[in-house]
DNA sequence: CATGAATGAGTTTTCATTCAT
DNA sequence: AATGAATGAAAACTCATTCAT
């Protein structure tokens, strides 16, 4: 593995652990076995490197929604599709995921603005997909309800049980039920 | 109003603005209009004010609850009436209630334990509330969507839009009716 | 003495000997005999302290010229107290006159340009005082000539011998005979 | 051109720009077009470079010096014909000259030094040249005022407007005609 | 000869906390 | 109770130098 990734790799499990201000610098590089100064050939500032991989990730989210605003399927195969996408991306990405939909807004008022922008682009989005079978009002708050679902997903499946992708799709299966039953 | 009031006003608003480690000990003095010295004339350290915040608002969270548990409204009565309660305790520690929903996790691992235990203390308490009326199991499924369903309220309505405590309530209604629907 | 003129004391002292990048915090705190944090009470940064000394003498230097401007007295005698005065706030201020004619000028970008500045102030002030006796062009040429007397005579005198006031006074009345010669 | 001269040329136009510890080894490499590592292999450190630019600057105008230490001239013809290449050296070699005679003392203590050994030698070999034709005691403080007037020229004509070879010239002829005066 | 990734000692700066008044 | 000057440990970041290729 590249020095680099090494870094980021380190970076990502420390920033999900400990946080952003807990994670120092020398945390990092210790973890990735490399020196201090080594850290500032890759990254201009701690704040440089979080940065990156919280808009890394952000740019995929985006991309897997993408791919499903001109899709012709039913509303309910769709949306089952596309939140499969969602977290497979999401758990394929987990400290990230944990690190940006629940640690960015609390960090600094610098960072607090982008989680702002992120999460509402990330929503609009998804309420311009679902806008082709609901009422815009109602895409609105269906694509609200549904980032805040996900969200509780990140905290109890990854954050606090670390569950499997498997586990994670079944209980997308069996809650998908309920919210169908509640949006139609 | 006291010096100890006006230091946990100034400490409520700056944690809520700026984050925990981005607020200072001398921006909250300063703001409180008070020596550097004073603060700990009060508090044994930034740590012990804030968790004193956090302690606060949970314990009035938890004691709004069990106020329901020996209720013997109707389901939806009961819930309806418990939440108008719990959202008008959150908006009436606005600043708290965003520092511990939105903040606290985020910060370090000392205080990502205390949330994990807290938040898990709140969700159980409802759970055991709406057991009489829901099988064990969905209880704790529908406790947890109630959760993150207030969660994303504090996100949207008062961390973003600042809404008034009348159109928090609107907005609970009508977001209720969809609720039953899924969960009934 | 304030902690704040030690440290100013201490910085004069080491930056005239070891140069600005040279001096660090730690040796100017030490010589003063405070602590690292203490420094950043009274100055924002090194380079604010630095400034903060830099342009106070410039100030000074500039206030003495000013009171000869509206002088009426024969061209040699003004000359002769004008300087006088001159050398004698250049000997109260050794250290900083030793930084600011010799050491400015060498030490990055900001401060060359700063040194330029204010060099050329002090020239234009000088040069508007005896352009009463002197035409115009030769005016700029003498000025030019006695500010480049002056750092000489810092040099020689103050940075290499460390000579009393005294000896400097004589050194400036022999020298002004000289001077006088060519100029008249 | 040879890759170590390339060095040489970008280091002195950085030095005499930045200073000497503004300028980075990186900042030298780069506009060499070399990689960090070929530095090294043509200068044991950035101290060793730059020492040998100020020695080499140093060896020419001693050794321009003491061509005239045997000359037969008459005062006046030998000291203009000496300036002249004096200053033609020192143009054809503007930015060390600039770093010799403004930078170099204020960098460090050990520079300082080199700084007080170096100029004192130029300063004495001209006063040696001109004690032929001026009591000794005459001769030092003219060496001295020449050394002045010199160093007050690169920083106007040089550092300043970046005059021409051929304006410099004309401004020392002028100039001598009053340093003559003054002199004699 | 030349490279450039890696090093780590060294520097400035911050800020929670203390304590004499 | 209240002050605010002083502390010093800890953090981010820099950069001259090395060395395996």
């Amino acid at each position: 593995m590249s020095t680099k990734d090494r870094i980021i790799l380190a970076a990502k499990e420390l920033f999900s652990t400990k946080g952003y201000h807990e994670t120092k610098v020398s945390d990092i590089v210790e973890k990735a076995g490399v020196a201090q100064g080594t850290f500032y050939l890759y990254f201009k500032s701690k704040e440089d490197l979080f940065l990156e991989l919280i808009k890394t990730l952000h740019r995929r989210l985006m991309e897997d929604l993408e791919k499903y605003y001109h899709k012709e399927d039913s509303f309910e195969v769709k949306i089952k599709n596309l939140l499969e996408d969602f977290i497979t991306e999401i758990y394929n990405n987990k400290e990230i995921a944990i690190i940006f939909f629940h640690y960015l807004l609390g960090i600094n008022e610098e960072f607090k603005n982008i989680y702002i922008q992120k999460i509402s682009d990330l929503q609009k989005l998804l309420a311009k997909i679902i806008e082709k079978d609901l009422p815009s009002q109602d895409s609105f708050v269906v694509s609200n309800l549904i980032i805040g679902y996900i969200r509780q997903l990140i905290f109890n499946c990854l954050l606090i049980k670390n569950e499997s992708l498997e586990r994670l799709k079944e209980r997308l299966g069996q809650d998908l039920c309920i919210i169908f039953k509640s949006i139609k």
